[in-house]
DNA sequence: GAATCTTATGCAAACGTTTGCAAAACGATT
DNA sequence: AATCGTTTTGCAAACGTTTGCATAAGATTC
């Protein structure tokens, strides 16, 4: 329990100074010093056991080497590779990562990244963001760089590392239409984030693109992106009596609750109706079907926000991207197949 | 960018001191002041944005108000939910976390613990924990509360939070052999990890109990918890020709790997070979023919190594368990069949 | 109304670093 | 041998808090 050894007590034993020891352990100041005294001064803080102070460190110099992860939830799939991602650039470079989770709530959002600020970390992945988070442009004020990782932020100025949410559902609307489908339904996400918005909005785009006349009731909302709100939102389309032959979901998790639904309604997929996810969740080849779904790169965003986010901590004035969209992959599954020609489709005259 | 606002310009704006300002915002510490003066300093804190300091108020009292957590890789998400459980009870006493994962690499298990004991953490939760880390003893000797999750330490006084490991196995095999097993093989985990050598170890204590003879070559020990490995040991335990009606893997990972393995070789689980997991991951249900397995309590394990972190942090003098082991339970699926008669049984005659 | 006891506030040191500036030591140049 | 430049080291302040101690003011007692 005995108290851990400072610079002093090295310098103490060495004789010389505090600020001596400091340089001599400081890899971009020892060139100051003699080698000889820089050896011997490494050598005794070896031997004594010395632990560099980063809170001291931090005080004086206002940089902590800390960076805060603001995520909805450690336990979702999704975002645990945008973790690693980041930590696979900031890791290397001395950063060590305070992760909160705000399970999407707003108000927690808010809170939590006021708890980094006053940890004093030097800047911030936000991978929680909702479209609308009024008090976040103040943080840019701070003087902390923050950058949005998966999620943007509307009519922000805060930089974002994104996949490409409009062209995956492209993507999606494409295949089916190549396979036939002209009776497309959307369980939406959640319109509050711009993954949910995005792909929304494209969905609707690329219908009419496609020269699909979709009623209003072919896209649904739901409130959260799991699979009981896949279910719910299924059930209603089923309901409403608007008969279609494909359902684009906007993430794999109302997917799954998607398929679960049809299987409730006695219907099967792809049999009865083709599903299409969005993410391509690990493990999520074995289940069966197998889902028709985006791929998208999660660690690399992980790892583009950090590169971003260090480029704004270290040299502020720099400039750096706005957004960033990374590319996005259609993955092929079981969950999709060819209308059979009996069935009706809405664009065929 | 302007600097942020201390708490001697709260005192300046005043005009009383530095320390009456400090009084005021430490609620326990307020009751020594007037209420009109704590009230008149609030507001004024509030109103010029005070944020506290963190790195200054460690630096004197020496506590940061931060707990370590060590993890093999937050990827898997057999670790996400020990973060949600130790958050559980960490987050709202004031206790941010930083997370580190080592990918299970002993050398990186000692360097993280290092990191973060120079970031001056009040306490650490080890859930990457090997059997024997010559150096962590030591950490005990900094002063520094640290306690393992999910995996013990072999002959350590470093308390643990775990799985009823042994007791998962037992059930298992019971379970197995209700069913008319009576070859079983087991596919093991790293014994590198307590989780690995104790499933192991109850694994022929277990089978001599229930009075198997099993031969050596029953057990094949994997290096890694991961699907690659579950098909490894799997196609050498097929090609090794000792017959088994049934295998115990040591975590669900394996037993995929198992399933698969099976597959490829014209082999169907559970008609030629029952397949049993561990942990019961997400998703899981979802997998057919559905791994019958065992429910571990993550959450649990992450809320009680936490309580028990805090008490240590804060009470150094209280006794705390140096073992809590949670119960386990069996989740049935559709993995495990009975033996069909015509099968050969080594245990009957 | 003086002495005593409380209560509320200020003073100053301390936590362990880093860093601008000054001073000392040393060599080289004349 | 005196001067001038370098190079190496020390001094001291600063970062923003907390907290033991002292003091000032106010309340209480006889």
């Amino acid at each position: 329990m005995g108290r851990s050894v400072t610079l002093k007590d090295i310098a103490r034993e060495m004789g010389v100074d505090a600020s001596t020891v400091s340089r001599a352990l400081d890899p971009s100041a020892q060139s100051l010093l003699t080698t000889e005294v820089v050896e011997r001064v490494r050598d005794a803080a070896e031997r004594m056991g010395y632990r560099k102070n980063h809170l001291a460190r931090g005080l004086r110099t206002n940089r902590t080497m800390t960076v805060g992860m603001v995520l909805p939830d450690i336990t979702n799939t999704l975002f645990a590779p945008i973790v690693r991602g980041a930590e696979s650039v900031l890791e290397p470079m001395g950063y060590a990562s305070i992760i909160v989770n705000t399970d999407d709530d707003p108000d927690r959002e808010e809170t939590l990244v006021n708890v980094l600020l006053e940890r004093g970390v030097d800047g911030i992945i936000d991978a929680a963001a909702h479209r609308s988070i009024p008090r976040i442009e103040a943080v840019r004020g701070q003087g902390v760089p923050i950058v949005t990782a998966n999620r943007g932020i509307d009519r922000s100025s805060i930089p974002s590392v994104v996949n490409d949410d409009a062209g995956g559902i492209r993507l999606v609307l494409r295949h089916l239409h190549d396979r036939g489908h002209r009776l497309i339904a959307h369980v939406a996400g959640p319109v509050s984030r711009t993954t949910g918005q995005l792909r929304l909005e494209s969905f609707w785009r690329e219908a009419s693109a496609l020269g699909l006349d979709l009623p209003k009731e072919a896209a649904i909302n739901s409130s959260r992106f799991d699979e009981e709100e896949g279910r719910r939102c299924t059930l209603e389309l089923l309901e409403q009596g608007w008969p279609f032959t494909a359902i684009v979901c906007a993430n794999d998790r109302l997917a799954v609750g998607a398929i679960d639904a049809l299987n409730r309604r006695g219907l099967s997929c792809p049999d009865d109706v083709s599903i299409t996810g969005f993410n391509d969740l690990p493990f999520l080849s074995l289940i069966p079907p197998g889902l028709t779904t985006v791929r998208v790169q999660q660690f690399g965003v992980g790892r583009l926000s950090a590169e971003i986010l260090v480029r704004m901590m270290t040299e502020p004035e720099a400039p750096v991207a706005s957004t960033t969209i990374l590319p996005v992959t259609l993955v092929e599954r079981g969950s999709v197949t060819a209308t059979r020609p009996g069935i009706p489709s809405s664009s065929e005259a």
